[in-house]
DNA sequence: TATGAATGAGATTTCATTCAT
DNA sequence: TATGAATGAAATCTCATTCAT
């Protein structure tokens, strides 16, 4: 006998339970959020979560993965449009910039930053956080650079490692404070177009 | 009955218990760090330190204060020496990447990084934090921009208020970064130059 | 609307559901194993095990049911051989002997003990068992001890309902021993000889 | 300045708790019974008594030692008035059988027999067992044995090693029905008698 | 009958804080 | 002031049982 739940049930539940995390964690933090706050927002049962989840550091690890997975779907996805490095690149800042007007968007970087932090203490979890940030951050971004510097888009000066570091750091700094500050402190558009600015203008030429 | 200890001596105690918190905060962050913890570093008693402090969240606060305290104190008196603008946003960021040589100071800023985030979340704390921002961060650097600003340093073109902003932005980011990725995968010390040369490049002439 | 499955069906289902019960009691102890851990055991579901049993207990109370049933038809059967009592007791203290060399009827046994001891903890439970050993396990060493008392192969001064409980209580404290200290530590068979000799030679005369 | 608290305080302490762990043990069994139900025997809070505990396990074990080095600290004590090997042994059968007369040591016996069970299933708890088996049930004896072997008073066919084995065996197995039969229907006291008279017969000579 | 996802009471353990000494 | 044992609310996770399909 086949199944009842199919594969597809079985993978909206899940999504609706890193939803309901996603959004819990966002709220409080991961230490400070509860299972019984995912539980809240879920509308489902304890029991349903585990049978989902191994523990809520999975749930952590789980949606960490599916967060990083849609980003740079999202990023691959629209640089289609775009034929230059500069392009690229000026695009990805502006995704950054808008993240503003969306408030889902904005606790998710925020969920994203506090997975930096704790990670940095946890062995395993570290691994995990270099492996991301080398295999898929950096990955990404040193591509874009390179590409402009053989078209000569970019300078010869720029390093390309060193430089994606920077900018990661840079959108990742700017975020923290913003989600710290809120928007009535923190003009982070504006802060965001600077940014791009300095950036753009030390690598290209 | 007269008091039997002198300021002095509560003083000290205090500034070893914010020590011991430090510690223990740095080495397991905030919320996984417990009193215990604070007591194993300290050598006291848990009663001798809720003699000193109201709670846990009183010895985060008091120490990010001091912290803050300690870093500007040493800032005023560093800069000193160094009579242009130019000069002295160079010694702030060599001071930062000077911090890879310290594992006390690279501890205290993962810990300054992780009072960002948890303060977010908290509406006293928030305030506080955005005080602190504004007040002593913000402010610091919007005198050395405007200084440089008036002498011709530095363009007309820059916004110091943004520009302050993005300064502490890119300082925490790449921070951050470097504090979970560790040194073996963070080339923090070149990160922390480019990112000198960046900012400076943007805001010369 | 006629039963679909037949009886048959059901009992071999019920059988194959025990025997997957045995091993999971047999590998975790009652209380540790879960309705789970007989489920993959027996391959089937848990639904379907909850439509031949009511609950764990169910399961566990039936098992003994099974258990001594089957002990008892095998002694029976091959008691048929034998016809003096004192070869009858002696086949006895084989049997158990030779269950080292079996590790299923091991197993079996270890279960078995931990009926005794879960059972006294609960009045129903006990009332099982105590009626079990009585109708069953004493009845059945009492006719063969009187039977030779009968024909004088033992003695008169054997009281045969005392040498009954002891001889099941030697037999168990043994293999109680030994499943819990296994062959490497315990030197079962030598034990079992030697527990036959002692016994024995008590009664004979 | 001194702990306020003195060492024999914290004993006293342990003790009461792992009295009152052998109170729920031996109502409920080790798995069944709760840290509430110590909680609710000892009096104490659930911190307290994790302030001189690390677990369950833990409570488990120790009571396991405990108990251990009392029996033997008792045995050792009463022996010293016995001068023969067989006077000895006598002494031990006595002691067992008097049990029934006294409650808590009956409950005891039950909860030590319990732990052989649960023993076997952990590699780490069973290398306890097998230890403290060899180490001091086996140990102590088979000094007697041999001693009674020395002097003549038992005959040169007896394996002390194997008849040791088997005494203890004869000891919990017995102990084991009566723990879960109860006075009512196992005649514990005769039956005692009935081993020693069978132990007893086969060693001597 | 068979399935296995859902339930939720309940178990163990932690830890900030208090307070008698 | 100093001590650290005591407290108990709250967190994570388990699992026998149910029930819609």
């Amino acid at each position: 006998m086949p199944p009842i739940v199919s594969d597809e049930y079985k993978q909206k539940k899940k999504r609706e339970i890193l939803d309901s995390a996603q959004q819990a964690f966002g709220e409080k933090g991961y230490q400070v959020a509860t299972i019984d706050d995912i539980v809240a927002y879920s509308g489902m049962s304890k029991g349903a979560i585990y049978n989902y989840f191994e523990s809520k550091e999975d749930i952590y690890v789980q949606l960490m993965n599916l967060r990083t997975e849609r980003t740079f779907e999202f990023f691959e996805e629209s640089l289609k449009e775009y034929k230059t490095a500069t392009e690229k690149i000026k695009f990805l800042f502006k995704t950054y910039a808008d993240v503003e007007l969306n408030e889902d968007r904005q606790k998710s970087i925020q969920v994203h930053v506090e997975f930096f932090i704790n990670s940095g203490r946890d062995a395993e979890m570290k691994k995990l956080m270099v492996d991301r940030f080398k295999d898929i951050y950096q990955k990404f971004l040193i591509e874009i650079v390179e590409e402009g510097k053989k078209v000569g888009e970019f300078g010869t000066h720029v390093d390309s490692n060193i430089i994606s570091s920077l900018f990661w750091g840079i959108l990742d700094g700017v975020c923290l404070h913003y989600s710290v500050l809120g928007a009535d402190e923190y003009p982070y558009q504006d802060i965001m177009v600077e940014a791009e600015k300095i950036f753009m203008q030390y690598i290209q030429k």
